[in-house]
DNA sequence: GATGAATGAGTTTTCATTCAT
DNA sequence: GATGAATGAAAACTCATTCAT
């Protein structure tokens, strides 16, 4: 279990530590490995019930049975299937981090980032966003203890901002967090649904525009 | 097809009309409304796919083949239930901005207003969310359509604090939107999956005080 | 539950009336009979499990699914088929054993009976002693409830045998019944595996010299 | 196969020669044994088709390939189970008869023996009665050729007594074998099934009082 | 001889949908 | 319009058996 971590370096350090680990045992046996990227595909573009398990085991070039190695049931497989994804995750937006200063240009970079990866990992994120992150067992998985650290890097960000004096002191940072990744996976329903495509710069302007500087126009807020 | 409404009359009166109609036909027979019903309260419960029709059958007292006198097949059952409520929600959000003056003030009651009805039709929104907003099937459904109601008139709203210069002119009102609902349904899903209760008023200042005045000391701004 | 029954009368009521009952929903829809005969037939034939529902369908001229309208899973529909029989069973014993007077007599009907019930009813033999009376499940099924009334009907004519003096009074009765009972069985095995044929008188004659005389010589015993 | 054998002393002759072949290859390699002291224990626990073969394998220490290495498949496992217990069974009956004088002395023994054996062999009871002894295969197994040189065993132990005048010349030998084991069998059902103890004196005694002295008083036989 | 990963045929069970009444 | 018995296709999962190492 993740306790709330609140200093960057810790965050950091988790991540790093889990990535590693995740990053080893990589290679455990091609099959697994094989049978995981079918499931993330099939499971994307049919979703979790109409998803049949000798339409993975096809796509995987195994049989049915070698699933039933690897994984106890069909759930099972489902949220193995984010569980190095999540981790990946979080890693690279660590190094995507790694140099800037500034809690505004780390959150814009957040933001940038996300976009990116949803954009590039569409696959992954339909999952998560359409199948996985329902029921009351996603909470109690990998893939939400991952999330669960990514998410804490944001929050950090936002209190580090906070005390520096870069941003202003009364904002309820969860608020602000859960704007950022709400408005991001709000705006990638109808793309992923669809297939169409990001136009990530301008997304980003757009959404720094408005959680930075907000709606009022200066004047008004005095 | 709701082609795009751009003035808050024209919005309103779309709205209006809808609301009418569905309101004049919905005692047309007492079963299709005790199966509508039904079904809202099982496909909550349990998912579309763990639903089963014999299940709606029983909880709405009628004979699993008088369900197909009425619907095509399930799916088309799970798409007629928000049929209804789409239009009222709209429809009471209408209400609600009757006499509120300026943009900020209607963004400020929209936000307060959409939460407190996720919070007294849970099931209604745990459907929407995490079962019907899926898949290509719901751009195609009614409940889309009126949906696109109550969120053009959110757009309406933004529009016209822009031209009453009330609200900066350098946003991008869709992007406020999506924030708006964005992050609403990102904070309800933990909720609408373990039924915690929300704390409204504080949630509606945090998320207000952020869309309106952001996250930048103002002078940074300059 | 069936308690502990000693009198002649009271047995005999209590078969009269399950058997009356029995036979009164006996027509409750062939479907269901014609289910119950073929399962009947096929578990006998192949054991339980090498019986597959689909062959029990087929048998039946029903859909496999209609089988699981009537019972709730395989092992369901197993332990109804001797429901029926069990209490017919007794039934027939019960009528055979009309006007006889004496327990001697009535004892040497039953074995008779028993083996000429065997001989008739095979598959319902077959997958009493071969399918059915193992695991604890049994004892807890409506077909043991009735053969404990036919056993009870043994006891009960033991007993009055030993009470009229007719029998010896120093025997048990229960170990009298289960030698009957347990003979009877024992000899049955290979016909049953092999559907040899069952000379009957010979073995009635066979059985009894022993049950009633025993090994020993007269003057041995003083 | 064993042709009919009628002289005491060929039985057992017979029972040594392969008691002793038997007990000669017993330590054929430590695996085989294994895996057969495995296999009686769950298969007498869970029966024959809920067996896997992982659990036997599981059990006795080796990988499930090396089953395959000693026996052919599941069914040839199955049946070699009881070939060492049955001829080990018929070798401890012949030794509890040496030095008994006379046939109902030696059948007393016969049927405290069984008894006793069933109880301490509670395994092995349970899978011969309930799984092996159905299906024609057993019939035409090892156990049943060993099984049958224990039954002959009686049946000259019976002729023996017919022969010197201590047991009465008009029963048919035959009967009383099938009499006497199929008592013991009946009466074991129940605790093979609940695993109750087996009060064996009292059951002897009442056991041979019947088959010795028979049901009916001394002057009704005249 | 020993292993155990891989196989894939085979089975129970579910359930949306139909249709005769 | 209403019923609900009947259908049968479809799918998850199991496990005896094989075989390359």
């Amino acid at each position: 279990m993740t306790k709330s971590v609140v200093k960057m370096n810790d965050v950091q350090n988790e991540i790093k530590k889990i990535a590693t680990n995740l990053k080893n045992n990589k290679d455990e046996g091609s099959k697994k490995r094989r049978i995981i990227a079918a499931a993330e595909q099939i499971f994307a573009q049919k979703g979790f019930f109409e998803t049949t398990i000798s339409a993975i085991a096809k796509e995987a070039g195994v049989a049915e049975g070698t699933i039933y190695e690897y994984f106890e049931n069909k759930k099972d497989l489902l949220y193995a299937v984010p569980e190095q994804n999540t981790i990946e995750y979080a890693d690279f937006a660590l190094n995507h981090l790694q140099g800037i200063k500034g809690a505004t240009n780390k959150i814009r970079k957040i933001i940038w980032f996300q976009l990116d990866y949803f954009r590039t990992h569409r696959n992954y994120t339909k999952l998560m966003i359409l199948e996985i992150r329902r029921g009351p067992d996603y909470f109690k998985s990998k893939a939400y203890e991952n999330l669960k650290l990514y998410s804490d890097l944001i929050l950090t960000i936002i209190r580090e901002g906070i005390r520096d004096g870069e941003i202003v002191s009364d904002v309820n940072p969860y608020i602000v967090r859960d704007m950022i990744l709400g408005t991001i996976e709000h705006i990638s329903i109808p793309w992923l649904v669809f297939g169409r495509e990001i136009p990530i710069d301008d997304l980003v302007e757009d959404i720094c525009k408005v959680i930075f500087s907000g709606l009022s126009l200066k004047d008004m807020t005095f």
